[in-house]
DNA sequence: ACCTGAACACCGTTCAAGT
DNA sequence: ACCTGAACACCGTTCAAGT
């Protein structure tokens, strides 16, 4: 056996381990069907082990939830140094990571758009990561009135309708509303495309401006 | 006693007196701590009267979360039969309707909002309710493409993004993650109005086109 | 037809006790 | 510090039995 001690007594990441072990469970049993239990069992340790890392399995689940509005940020502030000079695809791309994000991650996404979250909380790590995913989202707003775009609209309603808007579109398809069961990556990117050019140009206008 | 009988041995209508017992529990306990026994006892019968009208505890809450849906068809519906001439008003008020239903009923949006739905089947009560509310959008915008507006947009894109737009900002407002904690009717209307605008003009024309 | 009580196999959470 | 086993008060669901 080498010095370095492994498998001892004290499990040692054993709040990660129960964050991923929650994952195939989510995946078998759906967010209504998962048990504290069965994810601390899958992860080898009692059924009381997980109360040392997390308050109760609300607080597992608002751990999952986090994620992935921390992937909505990362996605924003990853666009926004990847097209330093380009607000209009900072914008774009914002949203189409934040869908990739959901696509990739089914099970975490089913949490993020369940309701299990904290009454009301402003606290809350999950409003924390939301707020934080919201500035990012208005940086790339405030990069494009820099840039000359958006003419005398308010930033709060570029915004508001941005959010609204990517939100949206990635719940329903998450819940299979739209787009199918399954859609593809390229058949979600291409629904989120046009949706995004849609919004950029209004419902009235024509196409190309 | 009159002839017509009260408090038979039959209760008489108890799916519709479950539906409604939920309501109070949906407000005390959240969607994620209701239970089918709380909700029969408050009803007045027993435990497992409820397994006459719904085969187990997720079809009570797609029960109550279709009529949320329902309720988006109805508004375009309405909205429609109010200004028959007037498509952009059809389009706003069958989204402005839907957002005060989801004001109105806070505990009905909980479970519309929450994901203890059916994995997929698309024979469910919720795609069914979920097709024509979305029917219900198609043809208002289909009313506005024979009044000429729209320019030459595909109708597909023009619901889809304000299929997402507008359940995006209802999911937000409704779980607390913008307009605050208690948005006042007024409030909330505003802001549904202004991001109706934005969409409608799009990000990068001026406001008033 | 509609409702009940007992029973089963689970839960989330607490707590004294172990290493 | 970190983990466990027993215990408590619940669940959802099934089923034979009652009216």
């Amino acid at each position: 056996m080498s010095r370095r001690r492994r498998k001892t007594y004290h499990h040692g990441d054993l709040r990660n381990a129960l964050l991923k072990a929650a994952i195939p469970v989510l995946a078998r049993k759906g967010v209504a069907g998962l048990s504290l239990r069965e994810v601390a069992a899958s992860a080898g340790v009692s059924h009381t082990a997980p109360y040392r890392h997390f308050r109760n399995k609300a607080a597992l689940l608002e751990a999952i939830a986090v994620q992935g509005h921390n992937s909505l940020r990362d996605g924003s502030l990853a666009a926004q140094q990847k097209w330093p000079r380009d607000p209009k695809r900072q914008w774009i791309e914002t949203g189409l990571n934040y869908l990739h994000f959901i696509l990739e991650n089914p099970e975490i996404a089913q949490v993020m758009f369940s309701n299990v979250l904290p009454r009301k909380s402003a606290d809350s790590a999950l409003h924390q990561a939301m707020s934080e995913a919201i500035q990012g989202l208005v940086q790339v707003i405030e990069n494009g009135k820099t840039a000359g775009l958006y003419a005398n609209r308010q930033t709060e309603d570029l915004v508001l309708t941005s959010l609204s808007t990517v939100h949206g579109l990635v719940a329903l398809m998450s819940q299979g509303f739209i787009g199918g069961a399954k859609p593809s990556p390229d058949q979600a990117q291409a629904m989120a495309i046009r949706v995004a050019e849609t919004l950029w140009h209004g419902m009235v206008s024509p196409p190309s401006g």
